[in-house]
DNA sequence: GTCTATATGACGATAGAC
DNA sequence: GTCTATCGTCATATAGAC
């Protein structure tokens, strides 16, 4: 957490887990105090509100991903590579965020819909400058989205649909569509 | 509907409107009640509890899901545009059942996560089928999930990320790969 | 800062009249 | 089949003691 410290910050990420892990229906005020080793009360003293507990995790969400954007550019031969394997990274703060923001996005909150277009807006023109290729990084986008929307549904200890294996390949085709330029 | 009939049908899918307009927090027994021109009991009537309510997008979801499939092997010629192109039609009942069930997934019902698992894997399966290469068909399948979720967080009267010309470069693109071989 | 206790409101479900 | 009325439960938020 690069926004909040100290127990808030304690707080805002009990939230975010309790989001990943048992949805919408699971993060409440009561779950989320109780794991942050607080009461309902304890917990209200650093943000006011659920409403603002919401928009704090919005602001840390936003900081991380615009750093995350700003690493990719940084490494613009490594960026599709970079961008693919964190996709799958599920113990990342960022995907956790990532992951949280839109749970909360779905209940039809419009600040965190706002929210995680930014951060697709920062990723994708990342993902242009990295590889001067619009098309390209849409794709490379668009493919991230999919692979993690896949293994957010995956079963518990099931068995994975994207074996290691299976995610070179698609970089490597992905990275093979980068000179070749089959594409635009 | 093809899973059930009259008053029935008119509830289950204000249930889904209600699912795919509102999220989880808007689909309340009242509001789909409301919806449907009745009362809590009224609706109650034709699904004993709101857990049955879900089945039965469940069994709906999956129906409609196994008759897409076949409707792919049965054009393997043109399944990779059919798949993405149909992924993005917002309209069609398919895709609001797909998205009701991913936002009641989200709740961590585990009902909910095996039936999108099964719909996944009859897509997967038809995509193989059709294309006859498996790392294709993963990758159709992965942009298809992107596009959707992309388009899931477009701002209601908002410029889309997608015109229709990129829609067309992104098919172009992965039929390139077809017979190319660039991939596997 | 953190607690206990409580007010207020929403939701799901049931009872019983029509 | 559909309604109104009501109960039990759970969530957010506040009041006030420590």
């Amino acid at each position: 957490m690069i926004t909040v410290d100290g127990q808030a910050a304690r707080v805002l990420t009990a939230y975010t887990d309790l989001l990943v892990e048992r949805g919408i229906r699971g993060a409440t005020l009561e779950a989320v105090a109780s794991r942050a080793g607080l009461s309902k009360s304890g917990a209200l003293h650093h943000f006011s509100s659920v409403g603002a507990l919401r928009t704090a995790l919005f602001v840390e969400l936003r900081a991380q991903a615009r750093r995350d954007a700003d690493e990719l550019r940084a490494e613009p031969e490594t960026a599709v590579r970079y961008y693919l394997v964190s996709s799958l990274d599920r113990e990342s703060e960022l995907e956790r965020l990532i992951e949280a923001g839109y749970r909360i996005a779905q209940t039809g909150d419009e600040a965190a819909l706002s929210v995680l277009r930014a951060c697709r807006d920062d990723w994708l023109e990342a993902l242009v400058a990295a590889t001067g290729d619009e098309s390209l990084a849409r794709m490379v986008l668009f493919v991230g989205d999919g692979m993690n929307h896949n293994a957010l549904m995956s079963a518990p200890g099931g068995d994975e649909v994207l074996a290691p294996a299976q995610v070179e390949q698609l970089i490597a085709t992905l990275e093979g569509l980068r000179s070749g330029g089959a594409s635009a």
